[in-house]
DNA sequence: TCCATGACTCCGC
DNA sequence: CGCGGAGCCATGG
């Protein structure tokens, strides 16, 4: 299984209304230096309905991509016109708040426990 | 196989 | 707290 593969399956268990960091994600798959490629492979992800922010893996299932966050609770590519106010906007939607453009990762990160990883 | 790329992070100022 | 620079390593050409 590949590295991005495992990145899918990570990003799929993270329960809406919390988040975590590329960072915690890479370290979820076995390389916790690996935090850029964990950004790499979410943006490899295939849009299926921009305006909803739905985006499909090569397996064809939805991926939570706005899950994942920079550890300083900003969104990493806040840069971009489109994706930037739109992975604000599905947070916001799922209960996460935003104060100056980043989002309380003490009160937000999801850590999984043994038996959310079983499986 | 080597090299460039990049939705990141850590560390020193 | 913000900035700039170096390190990181999976992918693709």
């Amino acid at each position: 299984m590949s590295f991005r593969a495992k990145v899918y399956d990570m990003v799929c268990q993270i329960p809406a209304g919390r988040v975590c960091g590329y960072g915690d994600v890479a370290a979820l798959c076995g390389s916790p230096r690996a935090a850029r490629q964990v950004g790499y492979a979410l943006a490899a992800l295939t849009p299926t309905d921009v305006a909803e922010g739905v985006a499909v893996d090569p397996q064809g299932r939805a991926v939570p991509w706005q899950r994942v966050l920079r550890t300083t609770g900003h969104i990493a590519f806040a840069g971009d016109p489109i994706r930037g106010p739109l992975q604000q906007r599905l947070l916001e939607a799922e209960g996460i708040v935003f104060e100056q453009e980043r989002t309380d990762m003490k009160r937000f990160r999801w850590r999984p426990s043994v038996e959310d990883l079983e499986g």
